[in-house]
RNA sequence: GCGCCCGUAGCUCAGUAGGAUAGAGCACCAGAUUCCUAAUCUGGGGGUCGCAGGUUCGAAUCCUGCCGGGCGCGCCA
């Protein structure tokens, strides 16, 4: 149950009867009234600014319409007391016996608490890594890997129908670049040739091309190593193709992350897809032949105006038409992504949010008009930058990687710091914004290192469900057992803290998925974190408050819900963001 | 030159669809260990929310203009 809204329904229909009666005018506008949770704990648990916002359209002081509608508010079930607070706010404290129940339903829910029937079964779609495939993934793309998939537990929980993407950019002058490369990995592999480091000028330098040109070397021997020939060029692009995406996949794999949908762009442009998607625009007008300036302030040596092919992005948003069309009479990548968003709205998805790297920043505006050309104003996109990762250790930058070229591979990372660390590290900063994730702080175990921090939490609450079960057997300490505890036996502040952090966390995936926003996630949970903690220590300033008291049986149980129920919301939060927690820290 | 993102405590960052006296960690100072893991916790000092206007009951948040940093600006994706 999202509280928040539980409450703010009430409010509203209050609102409606007091127009009934005719002591407010009909039809106010309520849209700008919000539920949620005061700016000091002290002033209560929840607070409404309705009377701020309708005063005016209802013609009354706000202090006066506060005095109205909290002498209703006051009259509602769980609500313990009411105050007008300020310019016009009304604050509520509710029953303790309301949180409790809160208690007793994380409890029940187990795992799935906080699941909401908010995204209403619509369907997203989410892309992400989309990275060419030439080579295994770096620590940015891990990023974008994380962040995508994140968003789409994230949006999975809250009631979407969420599906993951992978756009594989197979159509480029990349892949025939790393054709090539291959192809002289294989001749290296057969002694033909060797490849020092001027022999691999313009071609993709990597070790890790080294197993593909042997295998390439031991399937076809000499027989595959002409890449002037178009047509064994292409094989050899498929075969590598196929090669990288297997090492992607492996990577993806290793992280933890897993798509639905890998849609080929080279399948789509040869399905027709560009064509139809700019017969399209061109039969709205949105095409015509023009001659861009060149940009400004920018080195343009090069540059000869040439009339081309542009889509009339300005009508929509951007800033000046963009092209379509290479020089050689290639579609521009940006053509073909028009045909694939189009291809995604035509699948049924008219929320997609594509998860980039800041550096094609400058190609959202273009997107983003193209969608709503495309879609005719139906579909949406949303775009999420994700900023650089700078990889430190103990505040040195680390070295770049000699296998796999110029890089730190993602697969050497994990292996050094294991994949939840990467995951939860990913996700403790906001994604437009420059993430250090230095290898040797991630692994300490210390406050300030978040996922220690949480994970302790959770190790934490297990290991005090550990020493219960010398004394309770096992059936009394499930979730479901837990849930029939004497509650109302948790009485101290701390405990009742405890428990409304954990029933804030509904509200927060629902205003995080609306956001598209996963990190709040491990925000949330660092908080969450914090409050057990805290309350743990009381335990060790007063041994009263500790969760177990011998002797003691109700109130032990009553306590080890509270543990429980800690336990079972990290977990939650953990899933969405893909990290498994830990029973116990070694 | 233009566009996008960012600018919050000494440092690293949150700030939940415009809400009340702007928060957390680190660092600094002062404390807690017969304990379910002190790998933690408690208290304290520390701010012109880059600057200047505007919108309104009310702005870190929205608008405009500057300053500073990052990214990008046809034939890479």
């Amino acid at each position: 149950m999202n509280l928040f809204n539980h409450f703010r329904d009430r409010l509203i229909a209050i609102i409606g009867e007091l127009a009934a009666e005719e002591s407010i005018p009909s039809g106010l506008d309520t849209t700008r009234v919000t539920v949620e949770p005061p700016r000091e704990e002290s002033l209560g648990d929840i607070t409404t600014n309705a009377a701020m916002i309708l005063a005016k359209p209802a013609a009354m002081k706000p202090r006066d319409l506060a005095a109205l509608l909290a002498g209703r508010l006051d009259g509602l079930d769980s609500v313990a007391a009411t105050e007008i607070a300020g310019p016009g706010f009304i604050n509520m404290r509710l029953e303790n016996s309301f949180w409790r129940q809160r208690l007793a339903e994380i409890l029940t829910a187990g795992p799935a608490y906080g699941d909401s029937g908010f995204g209403r079964g619509c369907k997203v779609n989410v892309e992400f890594v989309s990275t060419n495939p030439t080579g295994p993934l770096h620590v940015g793309h891990g990023r974008g890997a994380v962040v995508g998939d994140a968003l789409a537990s994230l949006l999975e929980k809250a009631g979407f129908d969420v599906t993951r993407e992978y756009y594989v950019n197979d159509a480029g002058a990349q892949v025939e670049m790393l054709a090539r490369s291959a192809a002289a990995r294989a001749g290296e592999a057969l002694g033909m040739v060797e490849l020092d480091e001027e022999a691999l000028q313009g071609l993709y330098p990597g070790e890790y091309l080294k197993p593909v040109g042997e295998k390439l070397a031991s399937q076809f021997g000499a027989q595959r190593l002409n890449v002037d020939d178009a047509e064994n060029l292409q094989f050899l692009v498929r075969f590598c193709i196929d090669e990288m995406l297997d090492l992607i996949r492996a990577d993806l794999a290793v992280l933890g992350v897993e798509f639905d949908v890998f849609t080929s762009e080279k399948e789509l442009v040869e399905a027709g897809a560009v064509d139809a998607a700019l017969k399209f625009l061109a039969g709205r007008g949105l095409i015509y032949t023009g001659v861009l300036e060149p940009p400004k302030g920018k080195k343009t040596d090069d540059w000869e105006p040439r009339p081309q092919a542009l889509f009339r992005a300005t009508e929509f948003g951007d800033d000046v038409d963009r092209p379509l069309k290479k020089s050689d009479g290639s579609w521009t990548y940006f053509a073909t992504d028009i045909a694939y968003h189009m291809d995604k709205f035509r699948r049924g998805f008219e929320t997609m949010i594509d998860v980039w790297g800041a550096d094609h920043g400058g190609y959202v505006k273009r997107m983003r008009a193209a969608v709503e050309a495309v879609t005719e104003g139906a579909g949406e996109l949303d775009v999420k930058l994700c900023q650089m990762v700078k990889l430190t250790e103990g505040g040195q930058p680390v070295k770049m990687s000699k296998r796999a070229g110029a890089f730190v591979t993602l697969s050497e990372v994990i292996e050094r710091v294991g994949r939840d660390v990467v995951r939860f590290i990913m996700l403790t900063r906001k994604n437009d914004a420059h993430l250090d994730f230095d290898l040797a702080k991630v692994t300490e175990q210390s406050r300030e290192n978040p996922v220690f921090y949480v994970q302790y939490a959770h190790a934490r609450s297990c290991s005090v469900l550990r020493h219960a079960a010398e004394v309770f057997l096992p059936g009394e300490l499930s979730p479901s057992a837990l849930a029939r505890a004497e509650l109302d036996r948790l009485t101290d502040p701390a405990e009742l803290a405890l428990i409304k952090v954990m029933a804030s966390w509904p509200s927060l995936v629902e205003s995080a998925a609306l956001a598209h926003e996963p990190h709040r996630v491990a925000f949330y949970l660092n908080d969450l974190a914090a409050r057990f903690h805290m309350l743990w220590n009381k335990g060790n300033e007063n041994a009263d408050m500790r969760f177990l008291i011998p002797g003691k049986r109700a109130l032990s149980a009553a306590r080890l819900a509270l543990v429980r129920g800690t336990a079972i919301v990290i977990a939650s939060g953990l899933k969405v963001m893909g990290v498994i927690p830990v029973q116990e820290m070694k």
